[in-house]
DNA sequence: CGTACCTTTGACTCGTGTCAACAATGGTGG
DNA sequence: CCACCATTGTTGACACGAGTCAAAGGTACG
């Protein structure tokens, strides 16, 4: 609510005067086969509201589904309350991806989403967004696409618990980050984790002092550096090696 | 390819002489909300071929993404293979479910799907889907539920195997099960398991040793009554606390 | 500058994996 | 129809990885 009307055009990632043109991201989050005037069609439909502060609530389980939402800036995490009421982080959801695809099987969010730090998103209207689908074929791929790649990596999770050792789970998250950050022409070796250790731990089926363990054990290998939430990764084969092994 | 020209309606499962319009399973794979026509003009693009046998593929990883699956009888697993090229199965699946979204995204299998038992499927060609869903908002509308059920589901599995005891993964499983039988007005209590303790091992991240040693002492306790692949609930409340507890 | 939270590290415990032997089952061919 | 063999499931003894409990060090924020 802030009013700065300048009109230059602001390299902040959490401004809000950003159009899906002209959006640094529009490689990742939309279908490389669109023309201009539908991306302005779907950017009409956007909304974009004030940055989230960190430990703000996107959306909670049990609000009514409206929308899915892009990740711009920042980092957030997404999760369940189990039967038994604790919680579990289902994901990380980074710039250029897109969380509340949870929510359109029964017009609910199963998830709540909370912001790890500051954090912009666009608002993507889901039920425009579908009559914008049955115009534009390829935005409706797009989506199908989305919800897919969801699913595949929520296999891959599946898969990566199953099976194996903390030392493989926590290089397997870390290569992970890694891979999405090199998406986004950022370091795939030096980076911010924007969780606490508690939450990798949780996401990962650890304990916080497992997670802290395995991390002094890798630095002692040589394979990363850690200095809090800094990470280096100085031996990628090597961390590579251990996300491979099962158990 | 045998020809047995009957006219009468079999009530074989897996028989192929089956349209949309009189399967029993219709409320469950197709959206409520449907006109008949449409669910003709669904029906037309649909193709059903003869059942597998058990330890039949009916897709294989990396294979080129052409349709999704609706089960119509028997049990079908989805797996992957793992970078260190163990297999991991990602889910079951039973009549009226659907499998193959995963192939969506990058347009082949990340998944492939073995059946269990004798199984018959209704193959759905995807991008004549795609094109129908274009006519008829509905079923776009079912498509995108599907695929975020299966992420809502798939979630599920991983807030389990994330957190819980060998105890409590067992006692999910069986629960899941019972209720999708549930569904299809079979018994909830009482059921025939169409997976090997291998399988349910593999499954939830335990080894099959330890998958036995439960079936034991469920038994003993007088939860479950088992006999070899029947599965008899004796006491479902006990077994729905087991299954909420969280290690 | 103090308080609250997060992280690290150590000692010990316990659940599940591993290894091994054996039983039961089911399919095949004589 | 039965005997054989391969496969699958069961049970026991033991080992080990990760959890638990506890205490101390860091870090951030008011």
């Amino acid at each position: 609510m802030t009013s700065t009307p300048a009109k230059n055009n602001a390299t902040c990632p959490h401004d809000k005067r950003v159009s899906c043109g002209n959006c640094r991201l529009n490689t990742i989050c939309l279908p490389i086969t669109f023309h201009v005037d539908d991306i302005d069609r779907l950017n009409d439909i956007i909304q974009r509201g004030r940055p989230l502060q960190k430990g703000e609530y996107l959306y909670r389980a049990n609000d009514t589904f409206q929308s899915v939402f892009a990740i711009r800036s920042g980092a957030v995490k997404a999760l369940t309350l189990s039967d038994s009421g604790s919680e579990q982080i289902t994901g990380f959801y980074l710039p250029g991806e897109v969380v509340g695809m949870d929510g359109i099987a029964d017009n609910r969010y199963t998830n709540s989403v909370i912001a790890l730090e500051t954090s912009s998103v666009c608002e993507i209207p889901f039920s425009r967004m579908e009559d914008l689908s049955l115009q534009i074929p390829s935005l409706q791929r797009h989506f199908f696409q989305l919800l897919s790649r969801e699913i595949t990596q929520d296999q891959h999770i599946i898969a990566l618990l199953s099976k194996s050792s903390a030392e493989t789970r926590i290089a397997a998250l870390l290569l992970s980050i890694s891979s999405r950050n090199s998406r986004r022409q950022l370091s795939a070796t030096q980076f911010h984790l924007p969780m606490s250790r508690t939450d990798m731990g949780n996401f990962l089926g650890l304990t916080i002092e497992t997670v802290s363990r395995i991390f002094s054990r890798l630095q002692k290998q040589g394979v990363l550096a850690v200095d809090k939430k800094e990470i280096t990764i100085l031996d990628l084969p090597a961390l590579t090696t251990l996300s491979t092994e099962n158990h």
